[in-house]
DNA sequence: GCGTGTATTTCGGCA
DNA sequence: TGCCGAAGTACACGC
């Protein structure tokens, strides 16, 4: 990994083009020749980057290029599509190189699968004598999140978001269309269960007749007994 | 901003929970007090973070850490939220800084907001006669690209995208079923406009009724009065 | 390899 | 400020 900071601009041409006016930056250049260029503010994405597989050539600015103060070019090319990220950097503040080796990488948890997973063992949230069918029920087009019956007996299908969008309400649309065709489930109903649900969604959803049902994260997992094998 | 470089182990809660094994990796610590923590690999995405507002602490290690070969901790703890990340760092290689100013920002120019711009001001594109009724028209879930009127008088809703996927499909049926229940508007035809529009989502949209343009970015351009605008 | 669905998404625009 | 949709989305998992 090597780490250069200094002042540049930059452009970048492919999916869409882009300029970056002249300033001071950090540019970083990893191990597989990807190149990230940020700033000393924003979030975590960078201001502009190449991503692997890329290719980067240094070369000596034109006469031009030296008169506006240009010490060096970098350019930067994906292998596989005209991606193009073109660096024209002027004074270097810093330049260091380091050896990183491979990482091992980021362990997570508590995420769309463990609300599915708590939900499953708490299904009475949905209401008195609701019961199980399985987790992952399986549709020509894919997984439902959760499969029920409710206390008459009759068919539950549950979407499961963190964030309850628009597209969660489309797929869940999509699976009960679907369901209500077997005749050993139909009617099928909907519910639509998520730590938040945005309002157009909440809409969609009313209109559809599907249910929309808020998970309270901290409380399901207070009552979680399998919290125990998390770490 | 801060560079280290340092084998290190970190713990992030919030709204998930992970960790970092420990590992050899670039710490970067930005003016606002946000920190990333990259790996030599992966892309621009760090493999764990701390958005801004946030404020990091750095504390000399417990008698069990330094057995551990922990040489300093730092705790970053987001301003408005529990969010915290800590890092626990072992051998430091590298540590810089550096100050580096408040960047101009990124100058974007061919996103879909370009293509709206443009089609509005070039609406005859979709046939002799239409006329635009207004960009971002208003409905329940959300605003139509743009709204039309064809040489009959019929309302047309228009989807823009820059690449013509399935969902867009979706999106611009879904407004056309709204759109349609107003009498003032009814019948509502539907145009999919895009640079580029996948198989499926053609076969989608033409088995709708619903219209597919590719739309010509450069040829667009050349013929746009505002294009001196940009740059 | 491609398609689908998630994300500590981030980012911008508009009410 | 909050909501909503786009992103050079990236990324993991399924087929």
């Amino acid at each position: 990994m090597r780490l250069v900071v200094a002042r540049c601009s930059a452009h970048y041409t492919g999916r869409l083009s882009a300029h970056l006016p002249l300033a001071t930056r950090l540019l970083v250049v990893k191990a597989d020749g990807s190149v990230l260029l940020h700033s000393d503010g924003g979030s975590y994405k960078p201001l502009n980057w190449m991503s692997p597989p890329c290719s980067m050539a240094v070369s000596v600015p034109d006469e031009d290029a030296v008169a506006r103060g240009v010490t060096q070019v970098w350019a930067v090319q994906h292998a596989k599509s005209d991606d193009r990220l073109e660096i024209e950097l002027h004074e270097v503040v810093h330049d260091s190189s380091h050896s990183l080796g491979i990482d091992p990488g980021l362990i997570k948890d508590g995420v769309e699968a463990h609300l599915q997973a708590m939900l499953a063992e708490q299904i009475e949230l949905l209401g008195t004598g609701h019961t199980l069918v399985r987790r992952e029920y399986p549709t020509a087009i894919g997984p439902v999140d959760i499969l029920a019956r409710d206390s008459t007996g009759g068919t539950v299908a549950i979407e499961i978001k963190r964030r309850g969008d628009i597209d969660g309400v489309e797929q869940l649309t999509r699976y009960l269309e679907l369901l209500n065709r077997d005749p050993h489930l139909a009617p099928v109903r909907g519910v639509y269960a998520a730590q938040e649900i945005k309002p157009q969604a909440r809409v969609l959803a009313t209109d559809r007749g599907i249910t929309c049902v808020l998970l309270d994260y901290a409380a399901m997992k207070g009552t979680d007994d399998v919290d125990s094998r998390l770490f």
